[in-house]
DNA sequence: AAGATTGGTTAACAGTGTTAACTAGACGAA
DNA sequence: TTCGTCTAGTTAACACTGTTAACCAATCTT
């Protein structure tokens, strides 16, 4: 067969993920995701151990993908401000560019959570260790002021995390516009970090 | 029987609330529920018409917990920036006062909230328009620069949200203090969105 | 050619939401 | 008082779920 017959494995993978998406997360079936394979369900297993270990692949997956796309849009050489901006700009970027990926990060809630190593989420770090670099080089420079810009860091991610959720969870009022509610929002978020100069 | 033997819908409410929030939202089950319930799994289908009637019921439930709670400790008389700063903190403190109530209006997610009738989401836009009437008497009084204060309550709403899901999901960094990260966020939301002043 | 490994299969178990059909008791009307 | 109806529950069954155990048919190794 001269069909693109990519692994299994990653077949599985791409079906979840968009199995995942249209249908949501109690949807998603081995049965479900076999089928759309072609496969025996127990085929499934040969790859992965279990559901979780699927969804926890998925996950892995979606914030590698995450973070590459972060650390490559961020330019060293410009300034702290710059740098600020894109990390921010970036992350949201990601996830509307894709938003199947960044909901599988958040999707899964608790529940599956719990049972994902905790080690994994090592990779996911980097690119907070990045964001508070660019903070520490930014209060050394006058820019920001934070005392503890791992904090900072944290409290940037989870204003971000909110705004960008609700636009994709579609819990945003009809009456708003989508582009300006982000726009607006993320330039609250990066002003509100930035040292307070008066400008008429 | 002198116990309190409360309808069996409330109970079953009550139990779903308590399973939802311990064992998280796949992990409850109409048998689990019934067997908490001492009573047959197909008797929960006298009061609710299916799992999803009985997830928005909950869902309702907890919407009118918090909108309840923040139009009660917002003080009419007080200044704008107090009203402002009232609804918000009323808002975070609701949430971490009421953890199982606050996560069952998100925890249940598109999957099941698409089967949501629309028009119960009445009751939560009241407590955006307080909201927005309250941004919009401080425009008038030159304390917030919004030229579309319903869109800034959104965006008040969603970077608050960011921040509480985060604390509530455990997705915090463990060398962060928690009540730190709260009371920082909470600080940069209120004064975002407040007129810069430079006060040295 | 023989043995082991790879990549699948089918059958089965226990648990899920949900429906249909039934039953025991309470209440009102004849 | 008995008949009928309503209420609040029951049991049995269906079609689905994740997962395991046992099996099989190629292919690779020696």
């Amino acid at each position: 067969m001269s069909e693109k017959e990519l692994p299994l494995r990653e077949k599985i993978l791409d079906i979840s993920r968009h199995l995942l998406y249209n249908d949501g997360h109690t949807a998603l079936s081995m049965r479900g995701i076999a089928k759309e394979a072609g496969v025996s369900a127990t085929s499934i297993y040969l790859y992965f151990d279990n559901k979780d270990h699927l969804l926890h692949t998925l996950i892995e997956e979606s914030v590698e993908a995450l973070s590459v796309s972060i650390e490559q849009k961020v330019d060293a050489n410009s300034g702290v401000i710059a740098q600020f901006e894109s990390v921010i700009r970036s992350y949201a970027d990601f996830a509307f560019a894709h938003p199947e990926k960044y909901q599988i990060i958040y999707m899964v809630k608790s529940e599956s959570m719990a049972r994902y190593p905790k080690e994994k989420f090592r990779r996911a770090r980097r690119s907070y260790e990045l964001l508070v670099k660019i903070i520490e080089s930014g209060v050394r420079e006058g820019l920001m002021e934070e005392e503890d810009p791992l904090t900072a860091a944290y409290s940037i991610w989870a204003q971000l995390h909110g705004v960008i959720s609700v636009v994709l969870n579609q819990r945003l009022d009809n009456r708003i516009n989508r582009e300006h509610f982000i726009e607006k929002s993320i330039q609250h978020i990066i002003e509100g970090f930035l040292v307070r100069t008066k400008v008429s």
